[in-house]
DNA sequence: CTATGTGAATGCTTTCACAGCA
DNA sequence: TGCTGTGAAAGCATTCACATAG
């Protein structure tokens, strides 16, 4: 297992997906050429995402939807559920805590602010407690993620503080690209520059054309 | 003006934010070295990134601050303020409503949901309508982009309410790949594919390590 | 005979070295 | 002289053709 891509780890995400649905609804094998229908890719390019990490299915017949979803499952770490903590309880915190998305794969254990009137208040049977808590929390409730929904100019002292306490992964809704070791792995996840991008391509429709197909 | 990697855009967000940083500390000349090292490439990459798109800067002296930054507005489209509307007013969506975040470049101008409780509720001063209005309500107010909060299996009906609409981008909150006519610009901005790469990553330490440098 | 798995070829993107200009 | 702007080289990701296994 060497030299994967990493945009073929996103797309295995997508597959998995597209697994669990069909899985949902009763189906039992699947192909390379449904997967690529649905995950709007080639067939090619599912068979060789797969390939990197092992041979899930059977020549001449295709993949059995839930042999290949418990596989990838496993390579993506989603066969376990994450301890995942928050930074930041401003707007965009509290709605994140609210939301249940998160519910499936990751468990809610943490929630940290600066500002002492935040104390106070609570999500999920949880209260909210002072940053400087982080690393007890962290250790004492095994939180392996953390979520920074703070403004942009904290954005790196709250990084830094997380990587301190032993967080492994952050999740980076703030506006900057942080610096980390590269032991530790971040996921920016700022929807506002992809509405950036969403302006630009309608700006430039014709140049779109020519990147995507 | 041709062959622009896609990457390179997602990029020019990045400098743009750096070019805001910078000016608003009262900076006034920069150069692709210290773009470089705010966002985390290389100067080259930098230089490639705005040669698609013009020269911007001045040879032995470097770029000058607002200049550069109208110049990255311009190109993204972020010059003026955009039309935007939400459907879906579940958690996630009203959660997006009240964020401020849109308020810079992107004006929210309508919200929609098919469940009629959901009608009597109002965001920044805008009620929530029937879907069926949608049609109307994006002509009369010239919404441009619409953001789709509603859970996946109802995603895809939504986008081609979208499209018949007239909107002309999409952003995609929900965890599926929708089907749109090329000259629909579509983002997917779901954060849980973000939280499985990262549990990707912090299980495979060494294989990130190969990828990421 | 069918659909997977994969080495090799193609086509992008990034890196580089240096030409071009203040 | 210094830093930008860019054609050419190197490095990656995607595509393809086909060998392989059921």
């Amino acid at each position: 297992m060497a030299k994967v891509p990493s945009a073929a780890i996103s797309r295995l995400v997508t597959y998995l997906r597209i697994l669990e649905d069909l899985e949902a609804r009763g189906v039992n094998r699947t192909s390379s050429e449904q997967l690529s229908e649905e995950a709007q890719v080639t067939a090619f390019q599912v068979r060789k995402d797969l390939s990197y990490f092992g041979s899930y299915g059977t020549r001449g017949v295709g993949y059995t939807v839930p042999v290949l979803r418990r596989e990838l499952q496993q390579i993506l770490g989603l066969n376990r559920r994450w301890g995942l903590c928050i930074v930041g309880m401003g707007r965009l915190g509290q709605a994140l805590a609210d939301y249940p998305g998160f519910d499936e794969h990751f468990d809610l254990r943490g929630f940290f602010d600066i500002d002492p009137t935040k104390h106070g208040l609570s999500f999920r049977g949880i209260a909210v407690e002072a940053l400087e808590n982080l690393p007890r929390v962290v250790a004492e409730r095994r939180i392996e993620i953390g979520l920074i929904a703070v403004p942009a100019d904290s954005a790196q002292s709250v990084a830094n503080r997380m990587i301190d306490s032993g967080l492994r992964g952050i999740l980076n809704f703030a506006p900057v690209v942080l610096e980390v070791p590269k032991e530790v792995a971040v996921e920016n996840v700022d929807f506002l520059a992809g509405l950036s991008r969403l302006s630009f391509f309608i700006l430039n429709p014709r140049l779109r054309e020519e990147m995507i197909g």
